[in-house]
DNA sequence: AGGTACACCGAATAATTTTTCTGTATATGA
DNA sequence: TCATATACAGAAAAATTATTCGGTGTACCT
């Protein structure tokens, strides 16, 4: 694990939610289990630019923060599920926002490529 | 200026609007800017822990996504200015949401350091 | 003249995050 | 038996972002 070096001011409610949300994929992971338990295999299929072991550390991280949920089930081949959690639902509000500002937008940035 | 490698799915509007404020200090800069325009070295002493190259680099992105309007005024020594565009304030609610629920939760996260 | 403050910026470095690569183990279907 | 799919994870590499450092030029105050 990524021992930080500069310690985010958790203190700040802004910087508090923001840190986490912001990574690349955890607003897009929140999105697709809104409705429905994914495994993590159809996570990638729903977002398939974003690598399994990518899914799988930021999963691990919601799990940890609280907002996702694990299920393992004994079985093999091994299957598992993740599942957003009360709490996680909580932020589904801000995400609807984001998604509905830039649909709103979107013709404003239709240039701009990486960034 | 830096050339990305990886491009981000801007036609999903949650990445889209994501990338407008996800980088650290974004969200603070148009949470100061909400109310009243700042010079930089104002901005500086709001949030001393950005460093004024930070804020510079992140002003300048801001001014380029069309968030934040920059005043030069012709003067020496020099003297400039940022403010919120309407186009920012429209990203207000979405900070207010995120300080709401910071707000709310912040005990469940007390123990979290850095992260 | 010397110290300070202003805004700004290029470039190097450091920090952090994301991605890729490789490997574990088990079961199923061809 | 061989290829495939499942979930998971360590470690290295690459990509991206944040920070520091140094320097520009002007004016003000002492």
């Amino acid at each position: 694990m990524y021992e930080r070096k500069i310690p985010i001011d958790l203190d700040c409610p802004l910087r508090l939610t923001m840190s986490l949300i912001d990574s690349k994929w955890k607003s897009c992971i929140l999105d697709e289990l809104r409705y429905q338990a994914m495994r993590p295999s159809e996570l990638h299929k729903a977002l398939p630019e974003a690598a399994p072991r990518v899914l799988d550390l930021q999963l691990k991280e919601l799990v940890e923060d609280g907002l996702v949920e694990k299920t393992i089930f004994p079985e093999l081949p091994p299957r598992s599920e993740y599942s957003i959690t009360s709490l996680g639902m909580t932020l589904i509000p801000i995400i609807d926002a984001m998604l509905e500002w830039g649909k709103t937008n979107k013709d404003l940035f239709e240039r701009k490529h990486g960034k």
